[in-house]
DNA sequence: ATGTCTTTGTGAACGCGTGCACAAAGATTG
DNA sequence: CAATCTTTGTGCACGCGTTCACAAAGACAT
């Protein structure tokens, strides 16, 4: 993923492998689009083609959180979908705020999906007094004074940081200040929190970057290398090697 | 990461590790900071803290790029900044197309970290004809009949689906069929390419899946179960479990 | 009830990624 | 020039994740 997993050592929460909890979603979408053409059973292989993987890492997915399956037969649809949301706990209600109410933040603010799967924008800020009680996704902007006691009042411990990357960290200890212990950020930037707290980051910059890399490979396969390295000691701010800033982008979003 | 990443079996292409290769990134981005403070010379020890990640992680990935280090001083930072821009294919222009300017779309086109890397906007295209002309981060939006002659007419090979989920197959067919081998997936969907075709998703609502999952593990620590699992078959439509649909999310964006 | 057929669940092997720990290399000082 | 000190580069071991391949389990037909 996109997406790029964090730091997480090994914590392999109570047996589950992270690896398995990162596809779980995934399974949970095939499953949900099957429910609703009231598809009563699936075998491995066909979610496994749905989900986009391979049917023997689904069967032992599926293993970890128990025997769900009927041999000869499959799935039950309706009731691993139960059972995924339920590991996943989005059998609950999560309230989120989201820090940064830029073009990304607003884009999140929009978004529809975000509802249907337990989480609820409880609100949305900006350090822009002039965004403050502009209503965006039906929702009105609150000035970043009032992040902690929105935090504490509303019971929020999920929030999705979508600022500038200068501003990231001081927003991220905020909340994490006020009781907030996972963030799901969007800036540019290597965010550092206490342990017990989770950080999870999307980064398009890098995605782009990983893409450029493979393009390359595909291209030039034959043309090896068309201008040779320069000397490692001199000053070498020539041509392609001399971008633009990246600490603090201009725009709200991903370097 | 979000970044989920996408089946690529052990590529290695070259003897670069896919693991290195997603880490380059962040480490140019750590070094150009640095070489915006005009530091020389860095200590895998200092930069790997920069980058947030282990030292020895560091030190063994550059050594995939070859011996760029003075043992005793540390990495030349320019050289470095050089050599991983080079690597990753930095140092030439990339044309992309954003697909579906809806308010991630946008979000995207307004992103100044865009072209700072290299990469360089090369159309706005969506569905919408209503969308035509209208100009977004200062680039007027193309209409989807003209996707076909603006790949081949700018070379683009890099596309980035910002479509809802309904449409990005067919908008990814029809970029691959153009002559785009690479593509940045937002939109909620598992795409099928054909061989040669990279693919990296970046969703959201998987992300913020997986966030739940850790912070009802941390919160239910003590209180194990709290609702019994229903039976396997009888029909289970209650409550939590009833989410909205998923494969037609109204917005514009992952879920 | 018996046999056949389908599909699950998993044991085992393999490969990738990570981190430790240290030898080698070079800078630096006396 | 020799000794010391810093920091790289990497051999090695370990653990996680993936995949194969198959036995066990159940459905279904006769």
């Amino acid at each position: 993923m996109a997406t790029g997993r964090t730091h997480r050592p090994a914590t392999r929460s109570r047996g589950i492998p992270e690896a398995t909890v990162a596809r779980l979603p995934l399974y949970l979408r095939a499953l949900t689009a099957l429910s609703e053409r009231s598809v009563p059973t699936v075998s491995s292989e066909e979610l496994a083609a749905a989900a986009g993987v391979n049917s023997a890492k689904l069967r032992k997915d599926f293993s970890y959180l128990g025997s769900y399956g009927t041999r000869g037969v499959g799935y039950d649809v309706e009731y691993l979908v139960y059972q995924i949301s339920r590991e996943l706990g989005l059998t609950q209600d999560w309230p989120v705020v989201i820090v940064g109410i830029g073009n990304l933040g607003a884009a999140l603010a929009n978004y529809g999906g975000f509802a249907s799967r337990g989480f609820r924008v409880a609100a949305l800020i900006d350090a822009d007094p002039a965004m403050a009680g502009k209503p965006v996704a039906g929702i009105p902007v609150q000035h970043s004074d009032e992040l902690e006691s929105i935090i504490q009042d509303n019971g929020v411990s999920i929030g999705v940081i979508a600022t500038p990357a200068g501003a990231a960290q001081p927003v991220c200890d905020r909340l994490v200040a006020a009781g907030v212990t996972s963030i799901l950020n969007f800036a540019p930037t290597v965010l550092t929190v206490p342990d017990g707290v989770d950080v999870r980051k999307v980064d398009l910059s890098i995605e782009l970057q990983i893409l450029a890399f493979h393009e390359q490979r595909k291209a030039g396969e034959e043309a090896t290398a068309q201008t040779s390295a320069p000397a490692p000691a001199a000053a070498r701010r020539d041509s392609a090697t001399d971008q633009g800033p990246d600490g603090d982008v201009p725009a709200v979003m991903p370097a």
